[in-house]
DNA sequence: ATTATCTATAGATCTATAGATAATGC
DNA sequence: ATTATCTATAGATCTATAGATAATGC
């Protein structure tokens, strides 16, 4: 949202500088920049609440500002809500593109693809807890995410259809296991617990696994495949 | 909500019998007892717009009512969301409790649990589109739900656990798996479209294919399995 | 008498703007 | 001069209540 100055990055950073502008009223120790604060208290609010049943005092007081102080720093309440759900789709739908396109197996170009994007859901810095599946992202407001998240449904159904065209997956109705196979994906933010026991790239590999044993018409092929994908945590 | 009357059952339906009460500003031909159909379009904008987005003067409005007459018939609007999720879960765990308890193979209770869910979800007469997936659903507000989610979550996850000390399921993390499948059995609240090719049986039967495929050891006993199992639409 | 509705509105919000203010940077 | 904040508030909601009203039912 801000440009770094790049001055700030040849300074050594000094213990106690005090940031420019009008002291803030609440004087609490500032974890990150205020742009990202800002995004990351309105995440764990939304997860919460909703995104239309919070409301622009609660993020600012979580931030530690005013309410009217927000609006320095994001034009609109919607303009948060699209930062985040950019946030939950561009490195995934980079990758996807990507990795569709390598000369590989279609299994195993789709082992990765949902691999990644498992990870990616469980890993961002903001909790994105039914953000992706809330109705507001589907209203047209949030049109460039709405159409870039299609845009990734549509790689992996093109990859489920390869597949079952090589043969290596097994017969099925390509959209409906699509569809099933996607659902299942971005399920994890309903449940993933960041303090929980489990990381990021277990659950990624294990989204992966079961849900390349529900497609492959071998599933002994999974061992092979997991193999030649190499570890995630080399995933670029 | 409200009890039907005894006496209007053996009364011959009169063609046109004006209802009882003041006479609505709006004079549409009603479709559906008020009640349900407040449930109805509530669950049609809630799906559009989110529980908080929508206000009781729309849901009024397409009912075909104006604002306040919505409190003659829901003391609350958190009580039209308590009622829409009951309906999403009662059905389902009182099967579940049913099923789970029968003397057959723990991997064939399983699918029809799974099954007969998703059949569940996508089947309802109301657009559930995400609430149940919403922020809201999780709030303390919906306690009941919440408790009875998580005890058909709980059912599965046993049955999953005993499908694996049977040998019938694959060795693997049994919660991890029960919330990978669980999420892939209500993401179809995401994407089922109720006026599209696919009808609840079959994604019902596909979901629960699709799952018990990633379980089963050898997913050469699922065609024995569905045929034990019978037609879905023969499930009580 | 009972029921289902209506109109009017109280009281409590909520987003966003206007304009002042208190820092740093040069 | 620039930046980031503040206070005050306009204007637009939204839920729920109060009390009147227009039907049917007996």
């Amino acid at each position: 949202m801000k440009a770094t100055n790049a001055k700030k990055a040849t300074k050594p950073k000094a213990a106690k500088t005090r940031p420019v502008g009008r002291p803030r009223a609440d004087r609490r120790r500032r974890e990150r920049p205020p742009d990202e604060e800002i995004l990351f208290q309105a995440a764990r609010l939304f997860a919460r609440q909703g995104v239309a049943a919070t409301t622009t005092r609660q993020i600012a007081a979580a931030a530690g500002l005013r309410q009217p102080s927000l609006f320095h720093w994001f034009p609109t309440k919607d303009a948060i809500v699209e930062a985040l759900l950019e946030s939950t789709i561009g490195a995934t739908l980079d990758h996807a593109e990507r990795v569709s396109k390598e000369r590989h197996g279609a299994a195993l170009r789709l082992f990765r693809v949902l691999r990644f994007d498992a990870r990616h859901l469980c890993s961002s810095p903001y909790d994105l807890t039914a953000l992706v599946l809330s109705p507001e992202s589907r209203s047209s407001r949030y049109g460039r995410f709405w159409k870039r998240r299609a845009r990734l449904i549509e790689i992996i159904g093109d990859l489920i259809a390869a597949g079952i065209r090589e043969g290596s997956l097994v017969e099925m109705d390509r959209k409906l296991a699509t569809r099933l196979v996607f659902g299942m994906d971005e399920g994890v933010l309903t449940w993933f617990d960041r303090e929980g026991a489990w990381t990021p790239d277990l659950v990624g590999e294990t989204f992966a696994e079961l849900a390349l044993r529900a497609l492959l018409r071998d599933p002994k092929d999974l061992a092979a495949l997991q193999r030649e994908a190499g570890p995630l945590h080399d995933e670029p």
